[in-house]
DNA sequence: CTGAATCCTCTTAGATACTG
DNA sequence: CAGTATCTAAGAGGATTCAG
């Protein structure tokens, strides 16, 4: 690993990074790993999105086998998001990734 | 930490995604972790990026803090690049998301 | 409620040519 | 060697409108 090539289309570092790209994907996994939630509920608590990204960033998870997406065939429609296990999996990456923005922040304000 | 609402400009998440966005970013830092590297030497390592990109993502991972970039007053030039504290601390996150992402392609094959 | 379809704008990457 | 400057093309985010 030590000498891994990051030219390469299977470095890990840039499989990875493709699959978080998103402006939203962060903030998104974190809100779904706190649990499932509805289309709308999500919207809510990412206040600055905007309905058409949403659902772009939620299927690309979805593609990617991070996120589950459960449609309830009922009138209203009614749609549940939550991680795969493969999203969860990733939960202690966005932990790391927290943590370190936490500790960049106070470095700098130091 | 469990409640932060990603909204925030302040969300250490976002921070720390506006930090490593670009696409050459990871890579960069991944190389730099192995040691200090002149330009040109991380231009052939990293095979397909242009001399631009490459000047303009040091450039703001300097800004950031994470970069050192260390001019010699020769001719001709010589520049070495180099982690600061800072981008040590990053090192482990770097790890975290290398892991995964081997995990990931592993998990996708089988 | 969820989300598809458009259209618009802004950022980025990438290529190329030039310079101290 | 290590950039700078400029241009182009592609993509992502965002707003709006329409639909099942």
């Amino acid at each position: 690993m030590a000498k891994s090539v990051c030219h390469e289309g299977t470095c890990p570092l840039v499989v990875a990074q493709n699959i978080i790209a998103g402006k939203w994907k962060l903030p998104i996994l974190w809100k779904l790993s706190q649990g499932t939630k509805r289309f709308h509920e999500l919207q809510k608590q990412l206040t600055e999105i905007s309905q058409g990204i949403l659902t772009r960033q939620l299927r690309e998870l979805e593609r990617d086998g991070l996120v589950h997406r459960e449609v309830y065939k009922e009138v209203p429609p009614k749609v549940e998001y939550s991680l795969t296990e493969t999203g969860q999996s990733f939960i202690p990456v966005l932990q790391a990734i927290s943590i370190w923005g936490r500790d960049y922040l106070s470095r700098r304000l130091a």
